[in-house]
RNA sequence: GGUGCGGUAGUUCAGCUUGGUUAGAAUACAUGCCUGUCACGCAUGGGGUCGCGGGUUCGAGUCCCGUCCGCACCGCCA
């Protein structure tokens, strides 16, 4: 037997008893005359005291344990002379009888504490000692949580796990595939699946009725701190169901999760066009951990002599909330961030909304007192508000407002990472046009239904039809999204003409799909969600990659185990990449 | 494909603006002292290809160019 107990479970009841724990030295204490070691393993630490009086030769081998030597030690609980509050084990230690050296370690590349001195590169670099700290320990162990308890919730309503494949083939539309190539037949390639969808969809005309499963999904683009090649869905598809049917489910899920792993219950989850979000925040996932929501403002701003307005397409603006008292060099630099390219604002207007009921902007030039007062009321600004207003191409004005709204709302202390604000995001738009390749492109996916009030709109107007698609958005994470999917082959056929596939194309590619439709397919639907973004979303961070084990770094490596690598040309010739023939 | 920031002891960073003494600090590590520590304390010590290559200069960690690596973002991610 190695151990009796973990190094975080012993308190004053076991005073008296003989133990043996095992577990990592985190830390030796020397003072002389006794040495004191932490002794960590998953569940805590436990202190282990050793005395020059009662036992000379054990004291010393304690002085020769290093960081993370791993040992076993056996020896009598005793209650503390000084008690530490701030541990769990705090009240007790052990009085070491015997030491086992079970393997020595060298000194780690940085310190494995909470507030670690190493960097990300070298924690990834050493992702088994990382792991070791409780922060990312923690993390694992929440994501643990989270995924048990959405197979319970889901199992609890009937929802079966299946598991689909990952050697399958590649599709057009979408992200890039992750290729691998077929030995067995030559100039052949697998692709692995960005998400399991026409799976599930398969899954729903073989009748299986709820389906999800937690799934590795990879998708071979520019990673972000909340991007990995290869991720984790929840991947949900039920039959004969409304999006109402699919919307309930899963808030029902997440309030589950909310109670269940953070312990708060919800409110019933708001809800808010794709339109809407655009219009009031310029983006489809907005935070509303905060207001501060979008003003139209062209009517009253076009008719005096500011050529910038006039020659606008949008005027908008946002009002901050007692922020008139920013000063000079505030303002200047909010004009610095919506000027850099990743925002792409070319300028920002302000308008003051002093403590003495007049107005100070930097168009004062321009306007009257009157003109924005008139501001003043539509942006519903009082005294000591303060309005900012961006002008210009509108999807362009829209997006760069948004990212001043954020910007604003961080810098007012609005984003509370212990405030979680959930929202439906509904009634995208089916399509989306791309200027450069001159077509439509599904703005969900192509298996995503038209509204069937829109339907008739495919052929007239394919901009203008709606589909019942969602996202559940949290505190402006896109944590998932689905839709209401097509399920007749006419549609199927219709939807990927409107993409610009030939029959021939469409047939080929998605043949498999089509054809099961004439089988008797159920109307169905379905969502999926992103699981390592829920996981940090729960923990109100950005990054996802210290809630993955070993997760890839900014250029999709794994600088651990270093992938990608190269390989034998032996390998290259075997798998028809490279010719065998001299 | 693009933009920005960064790369200096094991580690985290300062030094670079304005080129010029022996490149510093903290922490980690080693040694010694210390009987109640828990961020232990005190003393001493070792530890540097200043990412790499080129250029400017009497002289480059510092300025310039290139390159590699890392991070964040834009494009991209149905």
């Amino acid at each position: 037997m190695y151990r009796t107990n973990t190094c975080g479970e012993l308190s004053i009841s076991d005073v008296g008893r003989k133990v043996i724990l095992c577990g990592w030295v985190q830390k030796s204490r020397d003072l002389g005359g006794m040495t004191f070691i932490d002794l960590r393993d998953r569940y805590g630490i436990t202190q282990l005291a050793f005395n020059m009086e009662t036992n000379a030769t054990l004291c010393e081998q304690a002085r020769t344990l290093g960081r993370e030597y791993v040992i076993q030690t056996e020896g009598i609980v005793a209650e503390r002379y000084n008690k530490n509050k701030n541990i769990p084990t705090g009240d007790i230690e052990i009085q070491v009888e015997k030491i086992t050296i079970l393997n020595e370690a060298k000194t780690p590349p940085f310190t494995i504490e909470d507030n670690t001195d190493g960097g990300d590169e070298l924690r990834m670099q050493y992702r088994y000692l990382d792991i070791r700290r409780n922060s990312v320990k923690n993390n694992l162990m929440l994501r643990h949580r989270i995924g048990l308890e959405i197979r319970n919730y889901l199992s609890g309503i009937g929802f079966i796990e299946i598991e689909t494949p990952f050697l399958i083939s590649s599709t057009p539309e979408g992200a890039r595939d992750f290729l691998v190539p077929s030995r067995m037949n030559e100039g052949k390639f697998y692709a692995l699946p960005q998400s399991p969808q026409t799976f599930k969809q398969l899954l729903m005309i073989g009748g299986m009725d709820k389906y999800f499963q937690i799934v590795k999904c990879f998708r071979d683009e520019d990673l972000r701190a909340d991007r990995q090649p290869e991720f984790t869905q929840v991947d949900c598809e039920m039959s004969f169901v409304t999006q109402e049917d699919v919307l309930q489910t899963f808030e029902g899920l997440y309030k589950y999760l909310f109670q269940t792993v953070k312990g708060m219950s919800m409110e019933n989850f708001q809800r808010m066009t794709y339109a809407d979000a655009m219009k009031y925040y310029g983006s489809d996932k907005p935070d509303l951990r905060f207001g501060m929501p979008f003003v139209e403002l062209n009517e009253l701003l076009q008719h005096r002599d500011f050529k910038v307005f006039n020659e606008a397409e949008h005027i908008i603006g946002i009002c901050a909330e007692n922020c008139a008292g920013f000063t000079r060099k505030q303002l200047d630099s909010l004009t610095d961030f919506v000027k850099r390219p990743q925002v792409g604002a070319s300028g920002l207007v302000y308008v003051l909304c002093n403590e003495d009921g007049s107005f100070k902007s930097s168009v004062d030039k321009f306007y009257s007192q009157e003109d924005l007062h008139a501001v003043s009321i539509k942006c519903n600004a009082k005294a000591g508000d303060l309005i900012l207003v961006l002008c210009g191409k509108t999807e362009k004005t829209q997006k760069a407002l948004c990212e001043l709204r954020l910007e604003m709302g961080s810098l007012l202390g609005l984003r509370d990472p212990e405030k979680f604000k959930p929202l439906w995001v509904i009634d995208f738009p089916l399509l989306e046009w791309d200027d450069e390749t001159q077509r439509f492109y599904a703005k969900h996916h192509p298996f995503t239904a038209p509204k069937p009030e829109d339907e008739d709109l495919l052929k007239s107007d394919p901009a203008a039809v709606r589909a019942n698609a969602y996202d559940l958005v949290i505190n402006g994470v896109e944590v998932g999204g689905g839709s209401v999917r097509i399920f007749q082959r006419e549609l199927q056929k219709q939807m990927f003409r409107v993409l610009g596939f030939s029959n021939e194309e469409a047939q080929a590619k998605f043949g498999f799909l089509m054809n099961a439709f004439e089988y008797g397919a159920p109307p169905h639907a379905g969502i999926a969600f992103g699981f390592d973004r829920m996981c940090a979303v729960f923990n109100g961070v950005d990054s996802i990659r210290d809630f993955i084990a070993f997760p890839k770094n900014n250029s999709g490596r794994d600088v651990m185990i270093d992938a990608p690598s190269t390989i034998s040309e032996e390998q290259l010739k075997e798998l028809h990449i490279i010719s065998t023939a001299k």
